[in-house]
DNA sequence: GAAGATACGGTACGTGCCGTATCATATGCC
DNA sequence: GGCATATGATACGGCACGTACCGTATCTTC
């Protein structure tokens, strides 16, 4: 997410594209500061936090990072702009899930990597105050479900495959619903309240692999 | 509005609470009309889903109900209030799930209920633009969840109880997450993307029921 | 039926923040 | 050293906020 901030005066090239646009090799004049740019992320992140996103104000970001509002626009067109990177830069630690060799290991952490960068990180005061702009504002919702949604049903997608080649996971498991299964719960009671626990957790990847049908044929199952 | 005992209490005194700002029932002067009452949250649900959230502005509000800003003010103290009224009135009709004799069919109804509110009426809309609130905001918060979500876990409660009773669920089926394994997924696709549809509620649900796992004891299952 | 109390639609006001523009100065590259 | 650009500061018009008043309307109480 670093180095490719660079509005404005660039002659014509880039369109707004997902690839992150090559830096111009030489610049001329003073360039900008890292430490500006990390000061400008880190009170954004902890005034989110404080605040939540309604009361997130540009004007308290630059005074608590020691910075002119110009040159918080300079970088970041819109204050979604600028959010939105601090939400990449949060949520990509949290994303991959090792082969352990282990199925229901790796169904757990695909619900556990949630949870915690929820619990443990500031990847969840922060998601938790932008959840409606996600959801509402697709200039936030597209490039993140593009990047962190999709990363995460893909890691999901792995462990899946990796489950049924070991034999331990039914071959017509539905991977469409999966990453629901496994991590929407965790999402519900980030909004909806509940504890998040190891115990919640294995509880659902328990009940997601062994369903809740008893075994006669009436009824629940398909 | 319901009428309320309230014996002499102040009007501007009430927390903000479960029930509508319900005055005094003996009251001098002027009632307050019912009239100016629904006029305003006609107007709050149009324009939250025309807008958002973001861009809900009470001048709007005034102006589309045809009353005066002091109007608003008067009688919820700020805008969340307004809001968490408005949502309250939308989610309860979705709640209930019937008995019909069908372990299986009722399970669809628990997620089915949670989607179809989402998409086909404006809660949908309304809830996406207030979920931050919901999460954050424990004065928004907690009404909701004391009042809308408690209601779709004991909904869900009794479908498990029965589905048990019938031997249609497995006896030891975790109560304690099948309303986020059932309602969870929808709400991760409401922020997260991916269709919401009726395909999608029976993958949920036949994945819950039957599970992932495979007949073979090694991996997946507990 | 009169008096008092409160709600009503409307308007004006001070405040806070937006996004932009323009300073003088700082800093890096040639 | 000179140039180009970034930087912190400040000022600006605009919008919506939330409050405080109007004059009027509609109830209850006497």
């Amino acid at each position: 997410m670093t180095a490719n901030r660079q509005e404005g005066l660039d002659p014509g090239e880039r369109a707004a594209n997902t690839a992150p646009p090559a830096r111009p090799v030489v610049r001329r004049g003073r360039p900008r500061s890292d430490r500006v740019h990390r000061a400008i992320l880190d009170a954004t992140r902890e005034l989110i936090i404080e605040n939540g996103f309604s009361r997130f104000r540009l004007e308290h970001v630059a005074a608590r990072a020691g910075v002119g509002k110009a040159t918080i626009y300079r970088r970041w067109p819109t204050r979604e702009a600028l959010v939105l990177e601090l939400l990449m830069e949060l949520a990509s630690p949290h994303i991959e899930i090792e082969d352990v060799g282990d199925t229901r290991v790796e169904l757990l952490a695909a619900t556990t990597n949630a949870m915690r960068a929820l619990t443990e990180t500031p990847f969840g005061p922060v998601i938790r105050a932008l959840l409606s702009h996600i959801a509402c504002n697709p200039a936030l919702g597209d490039p993140f479900r593009a990047a962190v949604v999709q990363g995460r049903r893909d890691a999901v997608a792995h462990v899946m495959e990796r489950g049924i080649a070991r034999g331990d996971l039914d071959p017509h498991a539905d991977m469409d619903v999966a990453t629901e299964l496994l991590v929407g719960p965790v999402y519900f009671r980030l909004m909806f309240g509940g504890e998040l626990t190891l115990d919640f957790a294995e509880r659902v990847v328990d009940s997601v692999s062994r369903g809740f049908s008893s075994g006669r044929d009436s009824g629940a199952g398909r």
